[in-house]
DNA sequence: CTGTATCCCCCCAGATACTG
DNA sequence: CAGTATCTGGGGGGATACAG
C-alpha cells in the first residue's frame, strides 16, 4: 500500500534545525561533553560513563557522530582490542555551547530545588 | 483527557542531559529561535513559520515549552481569538546558545556545499 | 483563529544473546 | 574488549476531522 510521502524527508528546514539534527538524540550531548572532559575515552569507559546506555545504542550513536565528523575513532590492532574516541576540530567547536547549556541546566536544577522547598 | 504531566518524565542523569531534555525534540529549537527573532508570535504565525508542523505537534510542543517555563502564553479574550507567545526570561537565557549553534550550523552547511563541488 | 480529538504507523531504543 | 544480531514494544509524531 502506497503511503503519501512525509512532508519533510530529511532536508533540514533551517540551520537551527540542521544543528539540532546533528547533536540531538538521546545520548549525543552527553557523549560530546564527556569526550570534552576526558579528551580520550575508550568504548568501555563511555559505556560506564553513560549508565543507561546499551551497547547497541552506544555503537550506533558513536557511528553517527563519526559520520557527522564530530568525533574520531582510533582502533589499535592488538589483543585485547582497544578503541579510542576523541573530539574532532568540528566537534570541539560545539563545546562552548554545550558548556553554556550545562551551566544553564545546573542553574535550572538548582532553581527547581529551591522552589520545591 | 488529561495525561500525566510530561515536563519531567524521568530524572536526568546530569545537567547536560537535563538541558537536552528541555530543548530537544523535533521543533523546540526552531520555535525558541523564531520567538527570539520576532519577539512575539501568534499561533498561526508559528504554524506558518514551521512549514512541516501539524497543529497537534505545534500545540503539544508549545504546551511543553510553557510547562518548562521557557515561553509565555497570552490569551486575548476576543473574537476571533488571539494568542501570543513570547520567550520568558529563562527562555531568553537559551538564546546565546541557540545563536551559537545556528552559526555553527550555517558554517557546516556551507562546508558541505564546498565539499560537494 | 486557535486549538481538540482520534486513529494509526513507523522507528527509536531496550533486552538479550552471541562473536572475533 | 568492543562490538553485532535479532526480536520487540512504546510512543513520538503524521493525517484528518471537528469544535468554540
Amino acid at each position: 500500500m502506497q503511503k503519501k510521502e512525509k512532508a519533510c524527508p530529511e532536508v533540514a528546514t533551517c540551520s537551527v534545525d540542521y544543528a539540532f539534527k546533528r547533536i540531538g538524540g538521546k545520548y549525543k550531548g552527553r557523549i560530546l561533553w564527556y569526550l570534552h572532559e576526558h579528551a580520550i575515552l575508550r568504548y568501555g569507559e563511555l559505556n560506564r560513563t553513560l549508565p543507561d546506555i546499551t551497547t547497541k545504542m552506544l555503537t550506533q550513536t558513536l557511528r553517527e557522530l563519526e559520520a557527522d565528523n564530530l568525533i574520531d575513532r582510533k582502533v589499535y590492532l592488538e589483543v585485547p582490542p582497544k578503541v579510542e574516541y576523541t573530539l574532532t576540530e568540528v566537534g570541539k567547536e560545539l563545546i562552548p555551547f554545550i558548556s553554556y547549556l550545562k551551566e544553564w541546566g545546573d542553574k535550572q536544577i538548582e532553581a527547581e530545588k529551591t522552589k520545591a522547598k
